[in-house]
DNA sequence: TCTATTATTTTGAATAGTCAAAGTTTGAAT
DNA sequence: ATTCAAACTTTGACTATTCAAAATAATAGA
């Protein structure tokens, strides 16, 4: 009865696309069956097996929503995750830019027994090396999280510092570190004209660098 | 066409039966299928098809050895394996008697760049800490190994020096650790008398501990 | 040599996860 | 309202891995 990797992928999926469209209403199949990578038809099948086994609400023809049980799964699975991903940039030293794919796979190898070494190896930190929020252990309080917003959302003149990236491609991740948006650093809004569709930003003194808005709403700011 | 799991688990547990058998003749296909857990049938079914990929030489009725290739792939599981077994044991402080089964499902997640850092961080062992030696990575020269017999070959009044335990299962294990036979440690045979089955050894002043025929011949020692 | 036991292979079926393609709904736009 | 496109569901099929049980071969002992 323990959940297979394949479940936990789907729930884990679920979680982060419920976050991204904040709660209301359920997530359709079509954008489950794309962040999963299979077909539309796979994910309806998929999914009514799990509404059976209780870890999803499934409404035809809308979508699915976690219940308490896949919820929990899915956090435990994203701690996981995000443990391990910080293991590897700060313990062993991998490329921060593609730790993600090497987590993606290790988070359904590690045991519970493993994973209490790693978080007590490397201080319980409450946060990825890309900065998301790792869960807590089960029963060790909620998860705290940061407020943070998009850099989109900042006025030019501002100075904030970077909280988050929310893509995992290393594409976006390289090219970030590349320009010194890391999780930490703090930058001045030079410039973010909606009508531009970009914000452009400058990282200590060194040349500015112009984010289209797709990429600047991939970051997440704090401060001011 | 990359090997999976249960292909890595199959080939593996050949080359270790082929070890014991100390090369002659093929691994019968029962052998095979205790060790890996699966029934006969199975087992035949399967090997089959490894047959056809170019990775065992199967001869109905007889049974199977690896080819070369699978051979190589073999020890590349094998590899990781005492690999990870190390890391767990020498840097997260996992129960040395208990790496095995982690080691069991981390072998087939951990990708090769991750191995090759958590191989760097370890200093390049030669041997995990049950005394096995870690298979070189590929192109790095053959295996050294260490010549080493088992304790029932050795006469009353022998001192040697622990090389190696071949048994997995943590019970043995936690056995040989609480009378002090890890890796290393530097005994004496008090007595080894065939018609008793049992072998009695001291490990520095503390009391001596007797072992079965059967266990003795698990331990492997050097020396002398 | 004959037979009984043991090892191995074959056969038929099951499970998890997947796809392609055909069939349905829904909802927006005319 | 009617229609069309987009989203969703259903269906039938396939792969990998496994088991149980029946069939077959090999072997040791009398």
């Amino acid at each position: 009865m323990a959940p297979s990797t394949t479940t936990q992928n789907y729930l884990k999926a679920v979680y982060q696309l419920q976050q991204r469209q904040d709660g209301r209403g359920p997530v359709p199949m079509g954008q489950l069956a794309q962040a999963i990578g299979i077909t539309p038809g796979t994910a309806t099948t998929m999914v009514k097996r799990f509404a059976d086994d209780g870890l999803l609400d499934y409404t035809p023809r809308k979508g699915v929503r976690l219940t308490p049980r896949g919820r929990k799964l899915a956090l435990a699975v994203l701690r996981r995750h995000r443990i391990i991903e910080t293991f590897l940039v700060q313990v062993l030293g991998l490329d921060w830019a593609e730790v993600h794919e090497e987590a993606e796979v290790l988070e359904h190898a590690v045991s519970e027994k493993v994973l209490d070494k790693l978080d007590a190896y490397l201080g319980h930190p409450t946060a990825d090396p890309h900065g998301s929020p790792i869960p807590p252990a089960p029963g060790s309080g909620p998860m705290r999280t940061i407020e943070m917003r998009p850099l989109t959302s900042c006025e030019s003149g501002q100075s904030v510092t970077v909280g988050r990236l929310l893509d995992t491609l290393p594409r976006f991740l390289q090219f970030a570190e590349r320009n010194g948006l890391t999780p930490g650093t703090r930058l001045t809004v030079i410039d973010n004209d909606p009508a531009a569709d970009a914000v452009t930003v400058k990282v200590g003194r060194s040349a500015p660098t112009t984010l289209g808005s797709a990429a600047a709403g991939k970051v997440l700011v704090t401060g001011e």
